[in-house]
DNA sequence: CGCGCAATTGAGTCGACTCAACGTTGGTGG
DNA sequence: CCACCAACGTTGAGTCGACTCAATTGCGCG
């Protein structure tokens, strides 16, 4: 049931048995959630955090005029507010792009691992990292790219990404986002996001069908977003 | 000497006089740095953790046509990079905004706190993660704001964490970002970053001077930047 | 006093927005 | 089985924000 947080996280450094066990025993089954429902509110203050075992989620949080700004997107073997076990308050909500499927881990459970399983507790402080790189290259890409590079590096990282916990084959992937909420991620309008997206087309890059991506050219979507995934820290070394 | 260090953590959780040693204990005193010097470039793998004594640094990344984008601007008390700790590799590089003083934590040294201290871990994971939830509000100032509401809150938040550290003087501050710099922040053309300052002027909202920023009207300006600190966690309970 | 860097202003261009309409598709109920 | 509806995707037209290029001003330091 846990799989892919194991493989997630095994990408950065080994686990060993009984870090694994301990992981499945404080990882109990929660609820399911369908697509659009909040998984976690702005402002509460969960007692657990979730693991996404299946499907899609997103961070987000809402303006004073009503837009909405994406500021992750969440797959399978992901800690979706990992984060909340010790800021407390949610800075964000969470929702399910898809139907998704959730384990929780309480949080005396986290805070027993770090008084007690230190290695463990630096392989879940490092997933919170690899989330915090994942905001910086955003950041960056929002300040100075293009907006077609911009989604061409979303797109790179998600395929990397859905690569390791095993959710594309071939060269394909499923993606349950709506071009108004994939406008959401780049902080566009729909009409232009819808644009931008036929730019990639058109330059052969991706096909993008039935909320199903397909790379059509690797080599080109990685040169158009300059994607260099260092930043996903993909490299099994002690920590 | 890492008097702000404490300052800054203390904003979250009470530390003990144990912890407040150990932290003094690790942090030897480091190299000073001229503004514009490079503090930690990207891509190396540093063996310890820089800590902000005094001055102002920014982590940053540089794409393929040479632009910048800066993100993340750090104060006096802020780690620059504690997660490369755990991250290994920098995904960016800090640069030195103005002349700096750093101390530095090696990294055995803090994996030994993880081990030890679980608390004072927890307290510097916590640490990094605010600088997760300051990156996300980034995003949203990024993608969803107009350029003048997302430098009110730039501002609004130096203002707030300069003031934990005693780093503002009635309504003011020192700044030493040139309007250059200030452009990579926000992912603007110099040109346009002047004019979007002069409308914060022409509001009433601050005055900027001599690399000292004074908040003329701190209400319009929340006002004008939906300013909501609570993603900065400035609340003492147990992490 | 003059050099160099930062700040400012003007003008023309292009990217991204809004408003509006139309096409496509999958699901539902008569 | 078909008609209809709702949501999503696509296209066009006009506007405004942000860009680039270019020139000018202001200021601190040698």
């Amino acid at each position: 049931m846990i799989e892919s947080l194991l493989l997630n996280l095994q990408r950065h450094d080994v686990l060993t048995d009984e870090e694994r066990e301990t992981l499945k025993a404080i990882l109990h089954r929660g609820r399911r959630f369908s697509a659009a429902e909040d998984i976690v509110s702005e402002g509460s203050r969960p007692g657990y955090s979730s693991l996404l075992i299946d499907g899609f989620a997103a961070r987000y949080k809402l303006t004073a005029e009503g837009t909405r700004q994406i500021t992750a997107i969440h797959i399978a073997g992901d800690f979706v507010d990992l984060h909340a076990f010790l800021l407390k308050t949610m800075d964000h909500g969470v929702i399910a792009l898809s139907n998704c499927q959730i384990a929780l881990a309480e949080h005396p459970d986290l805070k027993l691992i770090t008084e007690r399983q230190p290695h463990l507790a630096r392989m879940l402080w490092l997933d919170t990292l690899v989330h915090g790189s994942i905001h910086r290259a955003w950041i960056v890409a929002m300040g100075r790219r293009s907006k077609v590079s911009h989604l061409a590096h979303i797109i790179c990282e998600l395929y990397v990404r859905l690569t390791a916990v095993r959710r594309t084959h071939e060269r394909s992937f499923y993606l349950p986002l709506s071009q108004g909420e994939m406008a959401d991620v780049l902080g566009l309008s729909l009409v232009h996001m819808n644009r931008v997206i036929q730019a990639l087309r058109r330059e052969g890059l991706i096909s993008w069908i039935n909320q199903t991506i397909t790379v059509l050219d690797w080599e080109g979507l990685v040169e158009m977003a300059e994607f260099d995934p260092t930043y996903l820290s993909l490299r099994v070394e002690p920590r």
